[in-house]
DNA sequence: GCCAACGTTGGC
DNA sequence: GCCAACGTTGGC
C-alpha cells in the first residue's frame, strides 16, 4: 500500500508542534467529528506523512511534518471520566472514536502561512482553503505535501 | 424527517 | 472580540 498524505490541525495553545517534539510520540486523541474519525479509523496508515498545521494561531501556518507510527485504534479518552473528550456513548466494547499515534519528523526552517498557501496557484485545490472547511484531519496530495515542504525550506 | 437553536471552529 | 460557516441536538 502506498503512502498517503494528510494535514492535521492543532491549536498551538492546546497542543503545539513543540509539544509533539517534546513528547516524541503523540496519541492523536480527542477527534470528535465523524468525517475525521473515518479517516483515522480507515485510511491513516503507518508511514503516512503529515503536515502539522497550527490553527487559531497568528499567523495560522504549516509548522512541520510528522509520520504515523500506529494506525487507527479506539480513542480511550472517550470513556475516561476525567478527560475533556469524554463521550458516554462510546464504550470499550463499542468504540465510536478513533485515534492514531504520530511522531515528529522535523520542524520547517520557515513556517508556511495560510496566506502563502492561499496565494500559491498550485495549492488552490487544498481542502484547507475551502470556505468554511473546519475538518481537522484532511487528505492532501503528495504534490501538495512536497510543495509546502519546499516552501518551508525543509525538503 | 424537518429545522430552529445552540455550540464550536477558526480566520480576521 | 467578531462573526460566518458548519455540525449536532432535540422538539415536533
Amino acid at each position: 500500500m502506498s503512502t498517503n498524505y494528510w494535514l492535521f490541525k492543532s491549536e498551538p495553545g492546546a497542543y503545539s508542534y513543540d509539544n509533539l517534539v517534546n513528547d516524541g510520540v503523540a496519541e492523536w486523541d480527542g477527534v470528535r467529528n465523524f468525517q475525521a474519525r473515518n479517516f483515522l479509523r480507515d485510511e491513516v496508515k503507518i508511514g503516512d506523512k503529515i503536515l502539522f498545521y497550527h490553527s487559531n494561531a497568528s499567523p495560522p501556518a504549516a509548522i512541520g511534518t510528522a509520520v504515523v507510527v500506529r494506525s487507527g485504534y479506539p480513542d480511550h479518552t472517550a470513556w475516561d471520566p476525567v478527560s475533556d473528550h469524554l463521550d458516554p456513548k462510546s464504550t470499550p466494547k463499542n468504540p465510536i472514536w478513533y485515534m492514531v499515534d504520530i511522531e515528529p519528523e522535523g520542524q520547517f526552517a520557515r513556517f508556511v502561512t495560510l496566506r502563502e498557501i492561499r496565494d500559491d496557484d498550485r495549492l488552490g485545490a487544498m481542502m484547507l482553503l475551502r470556505k468554511g472547511s473546519r475538518l481537522s484531519i484532511q487528505p492532501v496530495t503528495r504534490e501538495q505535501f512536497e510543495i509546502i515542504c519546499k516552501m518551508g525550506d525543509s525538503c
